[in-house]
DNA sequence: CGACCCTTTGAGGGCCGTCAAAGGGGGTGG
DNA sequence: CCACCCCCTTTGACGGCCCTCAAAGGGTCG
Protein backbone atom coordinates (compact mmCIF):
# COMPACT_ATOMS: atom_id res chain seq x y z
CA UNK A 1 0.00 0.00 0.00
CA UNK A 2 1.59 3.12 -1.68
CA UNK A 3 1.39 6.68 1.66
CA UNK A 4 -1.14 8.87 -0.30
CA UNK A 5 0.53 12.34 -1.86
CA UNK A 6 0.76 14.41 0.94
CA UNK A 7 -0.51 17.49 0.91
CA UNK A 8 1.09 20.58 1.15
CA UNK A 9 2.90 20.51 4.29
CA UNK A 10 0.52 22.51 6.30
CA UNK A 11 1.94 25.82 8.57
CA UNK A 12 1.58 25.35 12.17
CA UNK A 13 -2.35 27.62 12.76
CA UNK A 14 -2.11 30.23 15.28
CA UNK A 15 -4.36 30.21 18.53
CA UNK A 16 -7.83 31.79 18.61
CA UNK A 17 -8.35 35.38 19.91
CA UNK A 18 -11.04 33.76 22.30
CA UNK A 19 -9.78 30.27 24.02
CA UNK A 20 -13.91 29.05 22.73
CA UNK A 21 -12.86 29.10 19.38
CA UNK A 22 -10.23 26.62 20.17
CA UNK A 23 -9.53 23.86 17.24
CA UNK A 24 -8.91 21.34 20.27
CA UNK A 25 -12.09 22.33 21.95
CA UNK A 26 -13.92 19.54 20.26
CA UNK A 27 -15.92 16.76 22.05
CA UNK A 28 -13.85 13.82 22.92
CA UNK A 29 -10.16 15.04 22.71
CA UNK A 30 -10.28 16.77 25.74
CA UNK A 31 -12.50 17.17 29.07
CA UNK A 32 -15.38 19.34 28.02
CA UNK A 33 -14.88 23.05 29.71
CA UNK A 34 -18.24 25.12 30.12
CA UNK A 35 -18.01 28.75 29.81
CA UNK A 36 -17.00 29.93 33.25
CA UNK A 37 -13.85 27.33 32.93
CA UNK A 38 -13.02 29.01 29.54
CA UNK A 39 -13.13 32.48 30.59
CA UNK A 40 -11.01 31.24 33.62
CA UNK A 41 -8.60 29.83 30.57
CA UNK A 42 -8.72 32.92 29.12
CA UNK A 43 -7.83 35.58 31.30
CA UNK A 44 -5.02 32.80 32.58
CA UNK A 45 -3.90 33.11 29.51
CA UNK A 46 -1.09 36.03 28.53
CA UNK A 47 -0.42 35.96 24.85
CA UNK A 48 0.87 33.71 21.98
CA UNK A 49 4.40 33.07 20.52
CA UNK A 50 5.59 31.48 17.89
CA UNK A 51 9.26 29.19 17.52
CA UNK A 52 10.70 27.82 14.65
CA UNK A 53 11.77 24.34 14.39
CA UNK A 54 15.19 23.69 16.35
CA UNK A 55 15.19 26.52 18.93
CA UNK A 56 14.44 25.95 22.28
CA UNK A 57 11.89 27.11 24.06
CA UNK A 58 13.16 26.25 27.29
CA UNK A 59 16.94 26.04 28.31
CA UNK A 60 18.72 23.60 30.86
CA UNK A 61 19.60 25.76 33.87
CA UNK A 62 17.52 28.95 33.14
CA UNK A 63 14.17 30.07 35.43
CA UNK A 64 11.64 30.03 33.28
CA UNK A 65 9.17 32.51 33.80
CA UNK A 66 6.22 31.76 31.38
CA UNK A 67 3.65 28.75 31.42
CA UNK A 68 2.80 27.43 27.82
CA UNK A 69 0.85 24.77 26.01
CA UNK A 70 1.80 23.70 22.40
CA UNK A 71 -1.31 24.93 20.52
CA UNK A 72 0.16 23.50 17.06
CA UNK A 73 3.40 21.82 16.54
CA UNK A 74 5.56 18.84 17.94
CA UNK A 75 8.45 19.96 20.98
CA UNK A 76 10.39 17.58 23.49
CA UNK A 77 11.63 17.49 26.94
CA UNK A 78 15.48 16.89 27.32
CA UNK A 79 18.19 16.67 29.65
CA UNK A 80 21.72 16.63 29.35
CA UNK A 81 24.90 15.21 30.25
CA UNK A 82 28.30 16.98 31.04
CA UNK A 83 29.81 15.61 27.86
CA UNK A 84 27.25 15.70 25.82
CA UNK A 85 25.19 13.01 25.83
CA UNK A 86 21.25 13.77 25.56
CA UNK A 87 18.44 12.04 26.89
CA UNK A 88 14.87 12.92 25.21
CA UNK A 89 12.22 12.55 28.25
CA UNK A 90 9.22 12.93 26.19
CA UNK A 91 7.49 14.49 23.03
CA UNK A 92 5.11 17.31 23.13
CA UNK A 93 1.96 17.46 21.30
CA UNK A 94 -0.79 19.71 21.36
CA UNK A 95 -2.74 20.42 24.44
CA UNK A 96 0.29 19.18 26.40
CA UNK A 97 1.23 22.09 29.06
CA UNK A 98 4.93 23.02 30.07
CA UNK A 99 6.84 24.29 32.59
CA UNK A 100 4.91 23.12 35.70
CA UNK A 101 7.88 21.52 37.23
CA UNK A 102 9.79 25.30 36.92
CA UNK A 103 6.94 26.11 39.58
CA UNK A 104 8.97 24.47 42.20
CA UNK A 105 12.60 24.64 41.44
CA UNK A 106 15.40 27.61 41.31
CA UNK A 107 16.00 26.52 37.56
CA UNK A 108 14.41 24.36 34.94
CA UNK A 109 15.80 21.22 35.29
CA UNK A 110 15.27 20.02 31.62
CA UNK A 111 15.24 21.72 28.21
CA UNK A 112 12.62 22.12 25.83
CA UNK A 113 13.29 22.17 22.20
CA UNK A 114 11.02 22.75 19.11
CA UNK A 115 10.56 19.88 16.49
CA UNK A 116 8.79 21.63 14.54
CA UNK A 117 7.54 24.78 13.82
CA UNK A 118 5.95 25.89 16.85
CA UNK A 119 2.33 28.04 18.15
CA UNK A 120 1.98 28.19 21.81
CA UNK A 121 -0.39 29.42 24.44
CA UNK A 122 1.63 31.32 27.10
CA UNK A 123 0.69 32.19 30.47
CA UNK A 124 2.37 33.92 33.63
CA UNK A 125 3.90 31.95 36.06
CA UNK A 126 3.23 34.56 38.71
CA UNK A 127 -0.69 34.07 38.28
CA UNK A 128 -0.57 30.33 38.68
CA UNK A 129 -0.90 30.67 42.34
CA UNK A 130 -3.71 33.10 42.66
CA UNK A 131 -5.85 31.00 40.54
CA UNK A 132 -5.10 28.11 42.61
CA UNK A 133 -6.78 30.25 45.16
CA UNK A 134 -9.87 31.10 43.32
CA UNK A 135 -10.44 27.83 41.41
CA UNK A 136 -10.02 24.57 42.80
CA UNK A 137 -11.36 22.61 39.73
CA UNK A 138 -7.90 24.74 37.49
CA UNK A 139 -6.04 23.43 40.91
CA UNK A 140 -7.44 20.09 40.20
CA UNK A 141 -6.78 19.77 36.10
CA UNK A 142 -3.26 21.35 36.66
CA UNK A 143 -2.49 18.17 39.46
CA UNK A 144 -4.00 16.03 36.91
CA UNK A 145 -2.32 16.93 34.22
CA UNK A 146 1.62 16.25 36.35
CA UNK A 147 0.45 12.97 37.44
CA UNK A 148 -0.70 12.45 33.67
CA UNK A 149 2.81 13.20 32.52
CA UNK A 150 4.21 10.82 36.00
CA UNK A 151 2.39 7.97 34.04
CA UNK A 152 4.13 8.66 30.86
CA UNK A 153 7.27 9.04 32.29
CA UNK A 154 6.84 5.94 33.95
CA UNK A 155 6.16 3.96 30.46
CA UNK A 156 9.41 5.30 29.10
CA UNK A 157 11.44 4.20 32.25
CA UNK A 158 10.18 0.84 31.63
CA UNK A 159 11.44 1.00 28.42
CA UNK A 160 14.56 2.00 28.46
CA UNK A 161 15.34 -0.32 31.25
CA UNK A 162 13.84 -3.41 30.58
CA UNK A 163 13.21 -3.55 26.72
CA UNK A 164 15.44 -4.35 23.86
CA UNK A 165 16.07 -2.36 21.13
CA UNK A 166 13.15 -3.57 18.44
CA UNK A 167 10.76 -3.80 21.71
CA UNK A 168 11.82 0.15 21.89
CA UNK A 169 11.35 1.11 19.26
CA UNK A 170 8.20 -0.68 18.42
CA UNK A 171 6.56 1.00 21.64
CA UNK A 172 7.66 4.51 20.35
CA UNK A 173 5.66 3.92 17.37
CA UNK A 174 2.59 2.44 18.22
CA UNK A 175 2.52 5.23 21.38
CA UNK A 176 3.33 8.21 19.05
CA UNK A 177 1.55 6.96 16.35
CA UNK A 178 -1.48 6.76 18.87
CA UNK A 179 -1.04 10.17 20.69
CA UNK A 180 -1.05 11.80 17.00
CA UNK A 181 -3.90 9.94 15.87
CA UNK A 182 -6.07 10.80 18.93
CA UNK A 183 -5.68 14.63 17.97
CA UNK A 184 -6.34 14.02 14.41
CA UNK A 185 -2.83 14.72 13.34
CA UNK A 186 -3.82 11.39 11.11
CA UNK A 187 -4.41 12.18 6.76
CA UNK A 188 -7.16 9.06 6.71
CA UNK A 189 -5.20 6.73 5.56
CA UNK A 190 -3.26 5.32 8.71
CA UNK A 191 -0.55 7.79 8.61
CA UNK A 192 0.05 10.50 10.95
CA UNK A 193 2.53 13.51 11.36
CA UNK A 194 6.07 12.44 12.27
CA UNK A 195 8.70 14.96 12.37
CA UNK A 196 11.36 12.82 14.12
CA UNK A 197 14.87 12.10 12.82
CA UNK A 198 16.35 9.10 13.82
CA UNK A 199 18.50 10.87 15.99
CA UNK A 200 15.97 12.31 18.47
CA UNK A 201 14.47 8.62 18.13
CA UNK A 202 17.92 7.55 19.50
CA UNK A 203 18.03 10.28 21.60
CA UNK A 204 14.45 9.11 23.05
CA UNK A 205 14.92 5.22 23.17
CA UNK A 206 18.68 5.37 24.62
CA UNK A 207 19.88 3.84 21.94
CA UNK A 208 22.92 4.56 19.35
CA UNK A 209 21.74 6.59 15.83
CA UNK A 210 23.07 3.06 13.91
CA UNK A 211 21.45 0.85 15.78
CA UNK A 212 18.37 2.43 15.25
CA UNK A 213 18.41 2.80 12.39
CA UNK A 214 19.12 -0.65 11.25
CA UNK A 215 16.05 -2.01 14.13
CA UNK A 216 14.10 0.69 12.35
CA UNK A 217 14.66 -1.00 8.76
CA UNK A 218 14.17 -4.17 10.32
CA UNK A 219 10.78 -3.37 11.82
CA UNK A 220 10.51 -2.09 8.17
CA UNK A 221 11.49 -4.91 6.14
CA UNK A 222 9.15 -7.13 7.80
CA UNK A 223 6.37 -5.05 6.82
CA UNK A 224 5.21 -3.66 10.30
CA UNK A 225 5.52 0.20 9.31
CA UNK A 226 6.70 2.84 6.96
CA UNK A 227 8.24 6.24 7.28
CA UNK A 228 8.00 8.36 4.32
CA UNK A 229 7.81 11.75 3.46
CA UNK A 230 7.73 12.95 7.38
CA UNK A 231 5.03 10.83 8.11
CA UNK A 232 4.61 7.36 9.87
CA UNK A 233 2.36 4.75 8.79
CA UNK A 234 1.53 1.49 10.82
CA UNK A 235 0.85 -1.17 8.58
CA UNK A 236 0.61 -4.12 11.64
CA UNK A 237 -0.05 -1.92 14.82
CA UNK A 238 -1.50 -5.29 16.63
CA UNK A 239 2.04 -7.46 15.81
CA UNK A 240 3.96 -4.04 17.05
CA UNK A 241 1.57 -3.63 19.89
CA UNK A 242 2.57 -7.62 20.30
CA UNK A 243 6.46 -6.84 20.23
CA UNK A 244 6.55 -4.10 22.75
CA UNK A 245 3.80 -5.69 25.06
CA UNK A 246 2.01 -2.62 24.96
CA UNK A 247 -1.15 -2.51 26.32
CA UNK A 248 -3.76 -0.52 25.11
CA UNK A 249 -5.59 1.59 28.02
CA UNK A 250 -8.32 3.25 26.79
CA UNK A 251 -7.60 7.06 26.39
CA UNK A 252 -9.44 9.43 28.95
CA UNK A 253 -9.97 12.77 27.67
CA UNK A 254 -7.38 15.29 29.47
CA UNK A 255 -7.95 18.93 31.03
CA UNK A 256 -7.05 21.25 28.25
CA UNK A 257 -5.46 24.49 29.74
CA UNK B 1 25.90 14.95 57.60
CA UNK B 2 22.18 15.32 59.44
CA UNK B 3 21.88 14.47 63.30
CA UNK B 4 19.74 12.24 63.67
CA UNK B 5 16.75 13.48 64.60
CA UNK B 6 16.09 10.56 67.43
CA UNK B 7 17.61 7.24 67.54
CA UNK B 8 17.56 5.74 64.37
CA UNK B 9 14.74 2.86 65.26
CA UNK B 10 15.23 -0.92 64.12
CA UNK B 11 11.86 -1.60 63.91
CA UNK B 12 9.37 0.89 62.16
CA UNK B 13 7.93 3.64 64.88
CA UNK B 14 4.28 4.42 64.79
CA UNK B 15 2.97 7.73 63.72
CA UNK B 16 1.45 9.49 66.58
CA UNK B 17 -1.60 10.41 67.15
CA UNK B 18 -1.30 13.89 66.30
CA UNK B 19 0.10 15.08 63.35
CA UNK B 20 2.01 18.26 65.31
CA UNK B 21 3.90 15.22 67.07
CA UNK B 22 5.02 13.98 64.14
CA UNK B 23 8.78 13.00 64.09
CA UNK B 24 9.47 14.36 60.64
CA UNK B 25 7.32 17.75 61.62
CA UNK B 26 10.86 18.99 62.54
CA UNK B 27 12.83 22.68 60.59
CA UNK B 28 14.40 22.04 57.53
CA UNK B 29 13.21 18.78 57.08
CA UNK B 30 9.84 19.71 55.17
CA UNK B 31 8.35 23.00 54.60
CA UNK B 32 7.34 24.47 58.20
CA UNK B 33 3.39 24.31 58.68
CA UNK B 34 1.74 26.20 61.19
CA UNK B 35 -1.65 24.70 63.32
CA UNK B 36 -3.49 25.26 60.42
CA UNK B 37 -2.15 23.13 58.29
CA UNK B 38 -1.58 20.64 60.60
CA UNK B 39 -5.13 20.59 61.28
CA UNK B 40 -5.96 20.32 57.85
CA UNK B 41 -3.83 17.06 57.33
CA UNK B 42 -4.76 15.81 60.96
CA UNK B 43 -8.51 15.54 59.52
CA UNK B 44 -7.36 14.21 55.83
CA UNK B 45 -5.45 11.36 57.76
CA UNK B 46 -8.07 8.53 57.96
CA UNK B 47 -5.67 6.41 59.87
CA UNK B 48 -2.42 4.62 60.55
CA UNK B 49 -1.49 1.02 58.67
CA UNK B 50 1.42 -1.33 58.86
CA UNK B 51 3.06 -3.74 56.30
CA UNK B 52 5.69 -6.03 56.58
CA UNK B 53 8.65 -6.29 54.56
CA UNK B 54 7.87 -7.74 50.47
CA UNK B 55 4.64 -7.50 50.70
CA UNK B 56 2.43 -5.39 48.40
CA UNK B 57 0.75 -2.00 49.08
CA UNK B 58 -0.60 -1.10 45.61
CA UNK B 59 -1.37 -4.09 43.19
CA UNK B 60 -0.88 -3.64 39.64
CA UNK B 61 -3.77 -3.25 37.73
CA UNK B 62 -5.95 -2.84 40.77
CA UNK B 63 -8.05 0.76 41.74
CA UNK B 64 -6.27 1.39 45.02
CA UNK B 65 -8.89 3.71 47.34
CA UNK B 66 -6.27 4.88 49.79
CA UNK B 67 -3.31 7.51 49.50
CA UNK B 68 -0.90 7.09 51.65
CA UNK B 69 2.50 9.09 53.43
CA UNK B 70 5.44 6.85 53.94
CA UNK B 71 5.97 7.82 57.86
CA UNK B 72 8.62 4.87 58.45
CA UNK B 73 10.35 2.22 56.59
CA UNK B 74 11.21 2.19 52.66
CA UNK B 75 9.02 1.21 49.37
CA UNK B 76 9.45 1.09 46.18
CA UNK B 77 7.14 1.76 43.08
CA UNK B 78 7.19 -0.78 40.43
CA UNK B 79 5.70 -2.34 36.61
CA UNK B 80 5.68 -5.20 34.89
CA UNK B 81 5.99 -6.78 31.86
CA UNK B 82 3.65 -9.73 30.55
CA UNK B 83 6.66 -11.75 30.09
CA UNK B 84 7.33 -11.05 34.60
CA UNK B 85 10.89 -8.64 33.91
CA UNK B 86 10.21 -6.05 36.44
CA UNK B 87 11.07 -2.36 36.48
CA UNK B 88 11.57 -0.13 40.01
CA UNK B 89 10.60 3.06 38.67
CA UNK B 90 11.84 4.75 42.36
CA UNK B 91 12.21 4.18 45.71
CA UNK B 92 9.64 5.77 48.12
CA UNK B 93 11.21 7.37 51.54
CA UNK B 94 10.07 8.68 54.86
CA UNK B 95 7.75 11.61 53.81
CA UNK B 96 7.21 10.68 50.57
CA UNK B 97 2.92 10.29 49.02
CA UNK B 98 1.98 7.53 47.32
CA UNK B 99 -1.50 7.24 45.13
CA UNK B 100 -1.46 10.52 43.38
CA UNK B 101 -1.94 9.01 39.80
CA UNK B 102 -4.50 6.52 41.06
CA UNK B 103 -6.65 9.22 41.18
CA UNK B 104 -6.74 10.24 37.51
CA UNK B 105 -7.03 6.84 35.88
CA UNK B 106 -9.11 3.69 35.95
CA UNK B 107 -6.56 1.61 37.72
CA UNK B 108 -2.93 1.61 39.34
CA UNK B 109 -0.49 1.83 36.88
CA UNK B 110 2.55 0.46 38.99
CA UNK B 111 2.45 -1.16 41.95
CA UNK B 112 3.76 -0.71 45.19
CA UNK B 113 6.08 -3.01 47.53
CA UNK B 114 7.36 -2.58 50.64
CA UNK B 115 10.73 -2.93 50.78
CA UNK B 116 11.10 -2.68 55.20
CA UNK B 117 8.77 -3.07 57.47
CA UNK B 118 6.36 -0.17 56.66
CA UNK B 119 4.60 2.22 58.80
CA UNK B 120 2.01 4.55 56.73
CA UNK B 121 -0.37 7.09 57.30
CA UNK B 122 -3.50 6.98 55.35
CA UNK B 123 -5.97 9.22 53.31
CA UNK B 124 -9.02 7.98 51.77
CA UNK B 125 -8.83 9.03 48.33
CA UNK B 126 -12.39 10.76 48.43
CA UNK B 127 -11.67 13.32 50.28
CA UNK B 128 -8.97 14.66 48.19
CA UNK B 129 -11.24 16.59 46.12
CA UNK B 130 -13.28 18.52 48.78
CA UNK B 131 -9.46 19.62 50.44
CA UNK B 132 -8.79 20.60 47.15
CA UNK B 133 -11.96 22.80 47.11
CA UNK B 134 -11.37 23.96 50.72
CA UNK B 135 -7.59 24.84 50.40
CA UNK B 136 -5.97 25.78 48.21
CA UNK B 137 -2.51 25.97 49.66
CA UNK B 138 -3.37 21.83 49.69
CA UNK B 139 -3.86 21.78 46.54
CA UNK B 140 -0.73 23.62 45.31
CA UNK B 141 1.00 21.44 47.54
CA UNK B 142 0.16 18.09 46.09
CA UNK B 143 1.00 19.73 42.95
CA UNK B 144 4.66 20.18 44.38
CA UNK B 145 4.69 16.74 45.04
CA UNK B 146 3.43 15.33 41.79
CA UNK B 147 6.40 18.01 40.20
CA UNK B 148 8.76 16.52 42.33
CA UNK B 149 8.26 13.22 41.59
CA UNK B 150 8.06 14.25 38.24
CA UNK B 151 11.96 15.67 38.02
CA UNK B 152 13.15 12.40 40.07
CA UNK B 153 11.68 10.11 37.45
CA UNK B 154 13.56 12.78 35.10
CA UNK B 155 16.47 12.16 36.82
CA UNK B 156 15.91 8.29 36.43
CA UNK B 157 15.39 8.91 32.93
CA UNK B 158 18.34 9.86 32.06
CA UNK B 159 20.12 7.35 33.79
CA UNK B 160 18.38 4.70 32.35
CA UNK B 161 19.04 6.15 28.86
CA UNK B 162 22.42 7.25 28.82
CA UNK B 163 24.67 5.82 31.78
CA UNK B 164 26.65 2.47 31.43
CA UNK B 165 26.79 0.54 34.59
CA UNK B 166 29.19 1.79 36.42
CA UNK B 167 27.34 5.39 36.12
CA UNK B 168 24.46 4.23 36.94
CA UNK B 169 25.32 2.38 40.07
CA UNK B 170 26.79 5.39 41.00
CA UNK B 171 24.32 7.49 40.59
CA UNK B 172 22.15 5.45 42.45
CA UNK B 173 24.06 5.08 45.47
CA UNK B 174 24.57 8.89 45.58
CA UNK B 175 20.97 9.81 45.31
CA UNK B 176 19.99 7.57 47.74
CA UNK B 177 22.72 8.29 50.25
CA UNK B 178 21.65 12.01 49.82
CA UNK B 179 17.71 11.20 50.47
CA UNK B 180 18.39 8.83 53.35
CA UNK B 181 21.43 11.15 55.30
CA UNK B 182 18.63 14.35 54.73
CA UNK B 183 16.13 12.16 56.63
CA UNK B 184 18.33 11.34 59.65
CA UNK B 185 18.98 7.56 58.61
CA UNK B 186 22.27 7.92 59.44
CA UNK B 187 24.45 6.83 61.94
CA UNK B 188 26.78 9.74 61.99
CA UNK B 189 29.28 7.63 60.88
CA UNK B 190 28.53 8.17 57.18
CA UNK B 191 26.87 4.90 56.87
CA UNK B 192 23.03 5.07 56.09
CA UNK B 193 20.27 2.79 56.43
CA UNK B 194 20.22 0.21 53.22
CA UNK B 195 17.69 -2.13 52.67
CA UNK B 196 17.80 -2.96 48.70
CA UNK B 197 19.43 -6.48 47.65
CA UNK B 198 21.62 -6.30 44.76
CA UNK B 199 18.34 -8.03 42.53
CA UNK B 200 16.40 -4.44 43.79
CA UNK B 201 19.53 -2.20 42.49
CA UNK B 202 19.32 -3.97 39.01
CA UNK B 203 15.90 -3.44 38.41
CA UNK B 204 15.80 -0.16 39.38
CA UNK B 205 18.62 0.21 37.03
CA UNK B 206 18.02 -1.66 34.12
CA UNK B 207 20.83 -4.13 34.72
CA UNK B 208 21.35 -7.87 35.16
CA UNK B 209 21.83 -9.44 38.98
CA UNK B 210 25.27 -10.70 37.91
CA UNK B 211 26.13 -7.78 36.40
CA UNK B 212 24.69 -5.17 39.06
CA UNK B 213 26.82 -7.40 42.09
CA UNK B 214 29.74 -6.77 39.05
CA UNK B 215 30.04 -3.45 38.65
CA UNK B 216 29.15 -2.68 43.29
CA UNK B 217 32.52 -5.15 43.77
CA UNK B 218 34.47 -2.94 41.44
CA UNK B 219 33.53 0.54 42.91
CA UNK B 220 33.90 -0.99 46.27
CA UNK B 221 37.02 -2.48 45.51
CA UNK B 222 38.35 1.22 44.33
CA UNK B 223 37.58 2.16 47.68
CA UNK B 224 34.50 4.34 46.76
CA UNK B 225 31.79 3.23 48.65
CA UNK B 226 31.14 -0.03 51.12
CA UNK B 227 27.88 -2.13 51.76
CA UNK B 228 27.73 -3.88 55.34
CA UNK B 229 25.01 -4.68 57.82
CA UNK B 230 22.19 -2.93 55.77
CA UNK B 231 23.72 0.25 56.07
CA UNK B 232 25.94 2.37 52.84
CA UNK B 233 29.11 3.78 53.52
CA UNK B 234 29.94 6.67 51.08
CA UNK B 235 34.29 6.23 51.20
CA UNK B 236 34.63 8.83 48.75
CA UNK B 237 30.92 10.44 47.59
CA UNK B 238 32.82 13.54 45.59
CA UNK B 239 34.30 9.73 43.27
CA UNK B 240 30.97 8.79 43.11
CA UNK B 241 29.59 12.03 41.92
CA UNK B 242 32.37 12.76 39.64
CA UNK B 243 31.47 8.73 37.94
CA UNK B 244 28.02 9.07 37.48
CA UNK B 245 28.16 13.32 36.49
CA UNK B 246 25.82 13.89 39.65
CA UNK B 247 25.10 17.40 40.07
CA UNK B 248 24.06 18.14 43.78
CA UNK B 249 21.18 20.85 43.73
CA UNK B 250 20.15 22.62 47.01
CA UNK B 251 17.45 20.20 48.06
CA UNK B 252 14.34 22.58 48.71
CA UNK B 253 12.15 21.51 51.95
CA UNK B 254 9.01 19.56 50.44
CA UNK B 255 5.81 19.89 51.71
CA UNK B 256 4.56 16.99 53.93
CA UNK B 257 1.37 15.49 53.99
C1' DC C 1 27.97 22.72 -7.67
C1' DG C 2 29.32 22.17 -3.04
C1' DA C 3 27.96 21.95 1.83
C1' DC C 4 25.27 19.95 5.07
C1' DC C 5 22.00 16.92 7.12
C1' DC C 6 19.80 12.64 7.29
C1' DT C 7 19.70 7.84 6.13
C1' DT C 8 21.75 3.45 5.23
C1' DT C 9 25.04 -0.39 5.44
C1' DG C 10 29.28 -3.03 6.74
C1' DA C 11 33.00 -4.40 9.99
C1' DG C 12 34.81 -5.08 14.40
C1' DG C 13 34.86 -4.78 19.30
C1' DG C 14 33.19 -4.16 23.99
C1' DC C 15 29.74 -3.94 27.45
C1' DC C 16 26.56 -6.49 29.46
C1' DG C 17 23.33 -10.63 29.50
C1' DT C 18 22.85 -15.61 30.34
C1' DC C 19 24.37 -19.90 32.28
C1' DA C 20 26.57 -22.22 35.91
C1' DA C 21 28.20 -22.96 40.41
C1' DA C 22 30.12 -22.05 44.92
C1' DG C 23 30.05 -19.69 49.45
C1' DG C 24 27.91 -17.28 53.44
C1' DG C 25 24.27 -16.19 56.75
C1' DG C 26 19.92 -16.69 58.94
C1' DG C 27 15.97 -19.34 60.05
C1' DT C 28 13.72 -23.71 60.99
C1' DG C 29 13.23 -28.27 62.26
C1' DG C 30 15.16 -32.44 63.80
C1' DC D 1 23.40 -28.20 68.65
C1' DC D 2 23.52 -29.46 64.14
C1' DA D 3 21.59 -30.27 59.59
C1' DC D 4 19.28 -28.38 56.04
C1' DC D 5 17.24 -25.00 53.22
C1' DC D 6 16.63 -20.73 51.22
C1' DC D 7 18.04 -16.31 49.93
C1' DC D 8 21.60 -13.34 48.78
C1' DT D 9 26.21 -12.62 47.15
C1' DT D 10 30.16 -13.62 44.37
C1' DT D 11 32.94 -15.28 40.49
C1' DG D 12 34.07 -17.42 35.96
C1' DA D 13 33.00 -18.57 31.09
C1' DC D 14 30.83 -17.52 27.00
C1' DG D 15 27.90 -15.32 23.74
C1' DG D 16 25.08 -11.70 21.87
C1' DC D 17 23.22 -7.20 21.60
C1' DC D 18 24.47 -2.93 20.76
C1' DC D 19 28.21 0.68 20.29
C1' DT D 20 31.92 2.84 17.58
C1' DC D 21 34.18 3.65 13.37
C1' DA D 22 33.90 4.27 8.57
C1' DA D 23 31.87 5.44 4.31
C1' DA D 24 28.47 5.99 0.68
C1' DG D 25 24.03 7.89 -1.19
C1' DG D 26 20.08 11.08 -1.46
C1' DG D 27 17.77 15.43 -0.65
C1' DT D 28 17.80 20.35 0.22
C1' DC D 29 19.58 24.82 0.20
C1' DG D 30 22.70 28.50 -0.62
Amino acid sequence: MNPPPSPPPSSPSSPPERCRDCRWRQPGLFLPADAEDLATVQAFRGGTEKLRAGRTLVAEGRLPIKLYTVYDGWAFRYKSLADGRRQILNFLLPGDFIGLQGEFADEATHGVEALTDLQLCVFPRGDLWPLFQRKPEFAYDVTWLAAKQEQLLDENLVTLGQRNAAERVAMLLVVLWRRADRLGLGDGHGGVEFPLTQQHIADALGLSLVHTNKTLRKLERLGLHRVADGRLYLLQPAALARIADFVARPIRPQPLI
